[in-house]
DNA sequence: GAGTGGTCTAGACCACTGT
DNA sequence: CAGTGGTCTAGACCACTCC
């Protein structure tokens, strides 16, 4: 009752899990499997396409098709934020010197290159509910590119909020030219009287546009992680959002919960 | 130099996040298209394809292809686990009246259909790293399946592994008839002594194999969180490790980071 | 039954990668 | 150049949904 392009993929995903076709074995040319199938060119390509949205195939133009090795995952933890307010604290000398990207990716100020652009929008629903803002409300958009110079390796994507009138109070932070900002959002922040009590992470993922699909270099069939950081500062005012886009089949959150002590003996 | 297929689905896209196609709207017929664009049908069909890959729209079967509209979101926050940890020192009674599923969902006990599996399995590489054992270690493994008696929807599937040696000292754990135990992992890790220190989660994505996509009732492009939950000991020792597999259109994970005060004043 | 999407054939020609 | 995947045509027939 199986289609034959189900049959066609469910025998090569079994030779795949099986490993009798191991990470970077190419498999048979499309002919090949016309052949031993006995079906038509295309019922093989729409199996190839179950397989290459499985994740488990890539296909390369004028190559062939290759069982696709897992990624390397990079691991991104919460520690990064009080490291990032730690550091609002050093001078301006220390702060400039290496920042959250840098520590993250291990690479040097010189090997990155650097992009921000600013501009101002009005909340729509989404936004003015996190914020606690009105609908239309004015927020400081900016958006930020990270890349390594070297390699064409897109390393981030993000969008930061700030509220229009808190952010002017510092004319300064209305400037794009005035980034890089030696201790990043952190010290931005500071310098308009505001400390972050925490900050929440939303995780969620989706399918990428085409355009997230070019800019961080998607093989088809892998989603993006969209992480929604959010930071209160003291007074309980939510004072920063933004919106990063990770590769989903490179990237890995890590959080850790310490739970309270029982109060009484709990051990036999 | 674009290809036709893309062509169309670059105008359908465009339509669709433009609002001229609302969630739920119907997109033109296959044939229709195929005589807007002057393409043959496999040309639009791929440009369909496409769209469904991102998510954008869903197509059903003898009645049309419609915009997809974006779903309900189940926000799951590591709360869970100190609340689980509390109830370990309750009765057993009122330990029994209702589980962590049910916490989440606002569902009875009556509602759900629980079952769970026991077996054991050797670790493999992966989990001996994680376990920080010898591959090969011997480990109890449990499935728990859980779905709501109303509806076919099944809530979550997951898998934990307990190092066997450490399950064995309470022979009742051996046993899955004792499922679903009062209390839940923590309150059997507690008859063996055991007080949980803090739960560390793992997070990634990935799409879904087509058990998955059958289990989870999942959507053409949809793929999955995996979270993989490590519970440490008070002793230092890792004691469980489960994997847990979630809808990727239908799950937020939230974490809370809270942030030490800078020691001097910051504000103005 | 009318309308819709799902599968399939048999072939053509183009574009990219390697030697 | 040979070998490989990428795009496309012009049809045929089946399966599902709704009236």
């Amino acid at each position: 009752m199986a289609a034959k392009y189900e049959r066609i993929a469910n025998e090569l995903r079994e030779k795949i899990r099986s490993r009798e076709l191991g990470p970077g074995d190419q498999l048979p040319g499309e002919q090949q499997l016309v052949a031993d199938y006995r079906v038509s060119l295309p019922v093989v390509r729409q199996a190839l396409d179950v397989l290459e949205s499985e994740g488990l195939v890539d296909r390369i133009h004028g190559r062939g098709t290759y069982v696709r090795a897992p990624r390397q995952r990079v691991r991104r933890t919460p520690e990064r934020y009080q490291w990032e307010k730690d550091r609002v604290l050093l001078s301006e000398a220390q702060r400039g010197r290496t920042g959250a990207t840098e520590k993250d990716t291990g690479l040097t100020m010189s090997d990155l290159e650097f992009s921000a652009r600013y501009d101002t929008v009005h909340a729509d629903e989404d936004l003015a509910a996190t914020f606690k803002l009105p609908v239309g409300a004015k927020l400081l958009r900016r958006r930020y590119s990270t890349k390594s110079r070297q390699e064409r390796a897109p390393i981030s994507a993000i969008v930061s909020y700030l509220p229009y009138d808190q952010a002017a109070e510092n004319p300064a932070l209305l400037e794009e030219s005035n980034e890089p900002w030696p201790g990043g959002t952190q010290h931005q922040l500071y310098t308009i009287g505001i400390e972050l009590e925490c900050i929440i992470d939303h995780i969620t993922t989706r399918p990428p546009g085409p355009e997230e699909v070019e800019e961080l270099d998607l093989r088809p069939g892998v989603s993006v992680f969209c992480l929604r950081k959010v930071s209160v500062s003291t007074t309980g005012a939510i004072v920063e959002v933004s919106d990063v886009v990770l590769p989903g089949d490179r990237t890995e959150f890590v959080y850790t919960t310490t739970l309270a002590p029982w109060k009484k003996e709990g051990q036999r």
